[in-house]
DNA sequence: TTACCTGCAAAGGGTTTGCAGAGTC
DNA sequence: GACTCTGCAAACCCTTTGCAGGTAA
């Protein structure tokens, strides 16, 4: 996977979440800002309390609550995606130039894989006609055990 | 959809689980198999709540630990599959010749369709070979506008 | 100045856990 | 008879909410 964390990316994800923000009449606050970096920075999967430590270990203090408000609106934006994983701790992934992937849940240890795959995309186009729909996105998870549980 | 609750598939699940739990250690105990019946009584999706008062007000009474102490199993010997659907609330479908069907959702108006391509269970195999994974099941969500949604 | 936003802490709600008694094998 | 399972309730933990002070516009 390229490199998505570079100053380029960075400030085009600040400008369309400044954007978004005038538009929906949000205020730009530098806590906002701060999250959306931090966010951008990692390229794994992430949920509130680990992004909630980075920052803290940052000396950037934010309250938790801080963090679910500005996720929301990230998600409004698009350059956040939610995942739920199976557990009840919601998942996170910025989605700015990320390739289109999809999703292998271990049941056993938890262990997410990501894979792709060209005809789930066919897929969606054909059922998009035949259904009718016009289809914005999908979401694909596999559940299962993978090779490390199955060999303990 | 054909109808599953008769008396057959009954029979039928009720064998499968038995064989589970022997094959498992598990013992069988009435409240399980009462679970097993109702959830087979029912087409919709459903939830720990939703069965706990269904068999409360049957008369059936089962404590809450109990049903997700049966859903797990059930879920282990595949005839039960688990959703998250974006909220913390997981649901329940009965996964036993309920033919393979995924989702369409109307970000409009909410309305469900159902679909089925075969190539979805392709990718299932391709996909657990290559990433050594043991697919017990999948999710596999379409989000969209329906035609009558773009139409009107 | 006017809301909205932040931080804190408590509340909420689905799920899990601990323990005593009951029931399977 | 041994040991797992059940039921109950409390504990857990992620998420949301309420409130007082701070800050963008």
């Amino acid at each position: 996977m390229e490199d998505i964390s570079c100053s380029d990316t960075q400030d085009t994800v600040k400008e369309i979440f400044a954007n978004y923000m005038k538009q929906k009449g949000h205020r730009k606050t530098p806590e906002r800002f701060a999250i959306l970096a931090e966010i951008y920075e990692h390229n794994e999967h992430f949920d509130v309390e680990t992004l909630f430590v980075f920052m803290k270990n940052k000396n950037y203090q934010v309250s938790r609550a801080t963090i679910y408000n500005t996720v929301d609106l990230l998600l409004g934006c698009g350059l956040v995606v939610k995942h739920q994983f199976g557990k009840n701790i919601a998942q996170y992934e910025k989605a700015f130039e990320c390739s289109q992937h999809d999703h292998l849940i271990c049941q056993s240890c938890g262990r997410v894989a990501e894979f792709c795959d060209p005809r789930v995309q066919q897929i969606q186009t054909t059922v998009g006609e035949l259904m009718e729909f016009k289809i914005n996105y999908h979401s694909l998870y596999f559940y299962g055990i993978c090779k490390k549980c199955q060999d303990s």
